[in-house]
RNA sequence: GUCCCCAUCGUCUAGCCCGGCCCAGGACACCGCCCUUUCACGGCGAUAACGCGGGUUCAAAUCCCGCUGGGGACGCCA
């Protein structure tokens, strides 16, 4: 393993509304190189579209971002609080005769374009300006940046191997808008040059932007960075991965209950591989991360895997981190009120009996709420189907040994229950039911004596002397 | 319309660069069986893919070409 402490890499997402999954994976293939090469990992914010950016969106960027683990170790940086050097830059190009002022109205070229498009022909800017020798009266205008027909610009990516683009097909674009902001294209060449970026590890759609910026850091004078193009995540019909495709949001997964550790070690998994292996700790991530490994082709996101891994997760994690989410989720859905809290040996406790059939804390949650609730309601079908009134005299003789079962716990209570099955020659299920409905309100549970002893002894039999009355 | 990219089970992928060990391996999901006090967990097993057509070669999932299919980009968004 080489390590490189000149390799500097960057996130710079939009804060233009929530974190992406799609953008998740990028902070992550950009932090792990980082960190697997021993370099910078630098949080850029791209705010330079004012009509859009919002600090709310950075804050949940922020928070996503600690939320998941990807720590950095520049930035947050605001491309708004860098706009004297991207002015200067653009000075330089004028000078320079390499960019120029463009009057034409973003209406004006929306027209052209449409035209372009009806007649054929591509929808490239028809450098109308380019000639002009006097400003415009009237009119602010945007600056384009001078590029040339000839020849042809080539990609050395990391991932993709050498992509050539004729510059023919590449147009007079818009460096500096008529607001004085930059755009994206020039902006992000002028950060990561003056950032020292070594690596500019980013989503496949940036790939027909890059010969554009190679351009503009050869007028510049500029070494151009190393790219690397991830490949799309794509939803279910392999289109884009959207809104519509489902949850996509950070903050949307751990409203669902899943670990951070599991959504990493997927979206790892997404584009990447490392032989068979499918589970990873984040060091092990570290450790065996290399762009070498990284696929060409798109793939689908697949929420099922996802749920599998956290299912992984929540049965590796401490039981009293787990504790603590699910208290947290019990409270904010005003189960458990604040400076109420069950004792916190015996809520973990709970915890982990709950812990092998929930596959996200919203499961471990919903599960809890019979034990930590005053009073359980009784789902109708389950009552209907095993609180039927032949029971009646089976449940009456349980409490009545139950009262004596010192010390209340599984090993006890299961003798009590074989004695009476035996007994009265049925089957445990017989039993184990009608009391699993009068002590949780449904059929599902974790194990019968696991859930009386946690339960306890007084609630146990004040839940099926209750459950009695109703039959 | 133009440009760019991509192509192994339903999905994520290994293998491809350096052809033979691959009548293609792992994982998720699905199905079946076992375990069992419910539901899960777990265990075991099954089904399932090299898009198509040409080459090159003794030999191609692996190399070359074409086709088809899919994706992405063409903004005073990023």
């Amino acid at each position: 393993m080489s390590t490189n402490s000149n390799v500097r890499v960057r996130f710079a997402p939009s804060p233009t509304g929530a974190l992406h999954i799609g953008g998740v994976r990028t902070a992550l293939f950009n932090w792990l190189f980082a960190r697997h090469q021993n370099g910078k990992f630098i949080l850029r914010i791209e705010d330079t579209d004012q009509t859009r950016s919002t600090d709310e969106s950075i804050r949940i960027i922020v928070d996503g971002m600690k939320w998941l683990g990807l720590d950095w170790d520049e930035g947050p940086f605001r491309q708004t609080e860098r706009m004297d050097t991207y002015r200067e830059h653009v000075e330089r190009l004028v000078k320079a005769g390499k960019a120029y002022h463009c009057y034409c109205t973003p209406e004006e070229l929306e027209m052209r374009r449409k035209k372009a498009l009806a007649d054929g022909r591509p929808p490239k800017y028809d450098r109308k300006c380019r000639s002009l020798t006097a400003p415009v009266p009237g009119r602010t205008p945007a600056v384009r940046f001078l590029s040339s027909d000839e020849g042809q610009t080539i990609v050395r990516d990391l991932i993709r191997g050498a992509v050539t683009f004729e510059n023919q097909q590449l147009d007079d674009l818009i460096i500096q808008r008529s607001d004085g902001f930059p755009t994206y294209n020039f902006a992000v060449v002028v950060d990561d040059v003056t950032m020292k970026i070594s690596h500019v590890i980013r989503g496949d759609d940036h790939l027909n932007n890059t010969p554009r910026q190679i351009q503009l850091y050869q007028a510049l004078g500029y070494e151009p960075p190393q790219f690397a193009h991830l490949p799309m995540i794509l939803g279910s019909d392999k289109t884009k991965l959207s809104k519509r495709h489902g949850a996509t949001a950070v903050t949307e997964y751990i409203d669902l209950g899943y670990l951070p550790e599991a959504l990493i070690n997927y979206l790892a998994r997404l584009g990447w591989s490392h032989g068979d292996q499918e589970i990873f700790s984040p060091a092990e991530l570290i450790g065996s991360f290399a762009l070498g490994n990284v696929g060409k082709a798109p793939s689908v996101f697949n929420a099922e895997k996802l749920l599998w891994l956290n299912h992984h997760y929540i049965q590796q994690a401490n039981p009293d981190r787990l504790a603590g989410l699910v208290l947290e989720l019990l409270k904010k859905d005003g189960v458990v009120s604040e400076g109420k809290e069950p004792d916190r040996e015996w809520f973990k406790g709970l915890v982990k009996i709950l812990i092998e059939r929930s596959h996200t804390l919203v499961e471990m949650k919903n599960a809890a709420v019979p034990f930590i609730a005053g009073e359980v309601v009784l789902d109708e079908k389950a009552k209907a189907k095993h609180l039927t009134a032949d029971v009646l005299p089976l449940l009456s003789e349980l409490v009545a040994r139950l009262k004596l079962v010192e010390p209340f716990v599984h090993a006890e209570l299961e003798k009590v229950f074989n004695a009476l099955v035996a007994e009265k020659g049925i089957k445990l299920g017989k039993l184990a039911q009608p009391v699993r409905v009068a002590l949780t309100g449904g059929t599902v549970s974790p194990g019968i004596f696991e859930v009386i002893e946690v339960m306890g002894k007084e609630k146990t039999l004040q839940r099926i002397e209750a459950a009695i009355k109703q039959i």
